[in-house]
DNA sequence: AGCCATTTGAGAAAGAGGAACACAAACCTC
DNA sequence: GAGGTTTGTGTTCCTCTTTCTCAAATGGCT
């Protein structure tokens, strides 16, 4: 994923790199591990992973301390920690109606998070940027050490290019062809790379290497709010498409005679399965937000059929798109997040009915359906790993400079 | 793509293995090049690809001849070509209503082809088996050597599992979790690893390696006969999803509560794009073969305004579902393939005209709709490429037995 | 025809990195 | 406390590419 390493030939120096790589994926992932553990999991030999352990412990990218004994019998192996205070990046995002900002430590501790409410209609890109710069700010002040930070990560709710943070459409903001990255990198000021991608790509990314999805190399996540945004992840890695724009799955039709949608056409899957649509069946106004939406699944809970028959009508069209979507992908996994994580249980009957009814027999056999575990803050993580993916790709590009950052990445 | 070779550990041997990887991938793509073109490619030092040709000539997989004078100064550099005599895969296909077998040398070069046509109906998948098996040896007979079999690749219309060839559905043939894989391996009756795959699958992978789809990395094939299947590359790779399932894009649901399909549901794509749904608009019988789908054609042509509706309808429908495809992928290129080829003129601007409806305005700017170069064949050749994948991914494990074939793929 | 610049192949030596092996250290069990 | 087991340490070996030097083969120019 990213990293344009691909000079083809490869090195001595090249396996270096690459088995660096995999040691700070596995302690970035699985947090502490022994050394054997790690000699076990790459196939490398315990010389190797003594000298590769050495070159991370000097680079301040992990710790060694005493091993702690299990019982086992043979010499103990010492621990081996990812250090959160050699490598931190930032991660920001623009939400619905939130802003949020935080430092993560490499081996995904969150050293600090903030999110502040934000005013629900249009601001401008530059008053966000500016506030975004202050949320970081303020989650940067106990930073380990100025020169520790990998870079920032930001997830953005709407259709976003991955090179330069230009974002092409935010129905929920109002924006349209706006240069957000060019406004962040200067209310940011700082000389890290941005790296920018769409909140439910990053969330699903998230699950992926620290939620439900662990492990699961094929899924796909959707995340429902106003709007309904989608993230893939396949063969391990995430879909991105050429420039970033994939999983908007809010936008495959499915009623193609349907409601009109924010975004020009008729019967969009997010016209079926989004909140309004949703407040529209239980009877009330679909401009409602999340209060709305809370009265509508308390209702539900409370057993009114009215409500039950607007989830259970909601979870039918789920269903529908869903089949699609699983019919094209075969994943192994759909992951449900968003304001969709509360209505699952209403939904899920209904949605599985169809799921029954219109996925080919083979793939419906192999999918479940589950809910977000990270909850709303899937995306911000996903922001965080995002940022952290040019140190894991490549930790030897970030041992040896060590005084000065990274070039900006180039592409 | 495939192979299980995901020991994480690198050593100086994963990359010579990588190294004559890309050399060979090189060649297999491109036919003849210069040593002096492969050390600009690669990156790799003149020495290092001097010591890896020399291996490959050795092995067989590659022979190196006289360099052609281009008029530029300097020493001139002797062209390597792939071997064909010295690694030679066998392609077969069950399509729709026929039956095919070819040899392919490495490098591409299609040695022999045959193709059958089967009766329309129900065939029992022994009768199939032993049927392409027949085909296989009548192809065969020209190998150059025994032991340059490489492997077979098999391309079938219907949903078939990756890993052993288990037939889950293949409507066209009437097939229900049928074992084509054991009985195509006990009909052959070799000591060859074999592949399988789904038909429109392959065709993408044919048209991404040797078609129009050259050197673009992302895409989606869409493949139109009586049912309509679909081929997805995503970075560069085939998307297989978990179980080899992916790309079912007849299955997704248009139209919800449109016409049952085949596989149970309704409304899905393949009921309102199949050839079916033209000759019924047409106004002719739905079950009309491909006689029946030349007619309409012919009568377009000659402007006939009920043909031409029938199409523009197609067209819109054919719009509708690849605007949902392309939301969720955003792929650089679509291509058309299968009888859509010869539909494409008449369902053209129907078509461009949904999708600038409804595909977001980010990825419509991007995407392209292009008709296939390989034709009919290109299952069958991305079969071939299907078989040639293991040499091509480790070369060095090939090269080293060379006396017997490499164990069956275990996984 | 002859000389020069340029590009490339050939061969030997060097450098980088992991594997293999032998040995010592630290833990368990009895 | 002895024996078995597992793992860290250090050295040597092996593989593979790079680096460097020299020779070969071409085009361009006078």
């Amino acid at each position: 994923m990213l990293i344009g390493r691909d000079e083809l030939g490869h090195r001595s120096e090249t396996v270096r790199r690459a088995n660096l790589s995999t040691i700070v994926r596995e302690l970035h992932g699985s947090g502490t591990l022994s050394r054997s553990e790690l000699v076990g999991r790459t196939g490398l030999t315990r010389s190797a992973i003594r000298g590769l352990i050495g070159e991370l412990v000097a680079g301040r990218l992990a710790t060694e301390g005493p091993a702690t004994l299990d019982g086992t019998p043979g010499r103990p192996s010492p621990l081996v920690r990812p250090d959160p205070n050699g490598a931190v990046v930032l991660a920001l995002e623009i939400a619905v109606d939130s802003l949020a900002a935080a430092t993560v430590g490499l081996g995904g501790e969150v050293v600090d998070l903030v999110r502040v409410d934000l005013p629900r209609g249009r601001s401008s890109v530059v008053d966000i940027a500016a506030e975004l710069a202050e949320l970081a700010v303020s989650v940067s002040e106990h930073l380990p050490a100025p020169d520790a930070l990998v870079g920032v990560g930001v997830a953005v709710v709407g259709v976003v290019r991955r090179s330069d943070g230009m974002v092409s459409t935010a129905p929920n903001l109002g924006w349209r062809d706006e240069p957000l990255g060019v406004h962040l990198a200067e209310a940011l000021g700082w000389d890290v790379p941005i790296a920018f991608a769409n909140d439910a790509d990053l969330a699903a990314l998230a699950e992926h290497r620290r939620g439900v999805a662990r492990g699961i190399d094929d899924l796909v996540l959707v995340w429902g709010s106003v709007g309904v945004g989608g993230g893939l992840v396949v063969d391990g890695e995430p879909l991105t498409g050429v420039a970033g724009y994939s999983g908007e799955v809010g936008h495959i039709p499915v009623n193609p005679d349907g409601r009109p949608c924010r975004c020009g056409s008729l019967g969009c899957w997010e016209t079926e399965v989004g909140t309004s649509a949703l407040l529209r069946r239980a009877g009330r106004p679909p401009e409602g937000g999340n209060d709305a939406v809370d009265a509508v699944l308390a209702a539900a809970e409370a057993g009114d059929p009215v409500a039950l028959a607007a989830f259970a009508e909601t979870g039918r069209w789920l269903g529908i798109g869903l089949a699609g979507i699983i019919n094209i992908l075969n994943p192994e996994l759909v992951v449900l997040g968003g304001r969709l994580t509360a209505s699952y249980p209403f939904v899920r009957s209904t949605l599985e009915a169809e799921l029954d009814r219109r996925v080919l027999r083979a793939s419906r056999r192999i999918v479940r359906v589950v809910t977000t575990s990270l909850g709303a803050d899937a995306p911000l993580l996903g922001a965080a790993e995002l940022a952290f993916e040019p140190l894991l790709a490549d930790p030897a590009a970030w041992l040896r400079p060590r005084v000065a950052l990274p070039a900006l990445a180039s592409a």
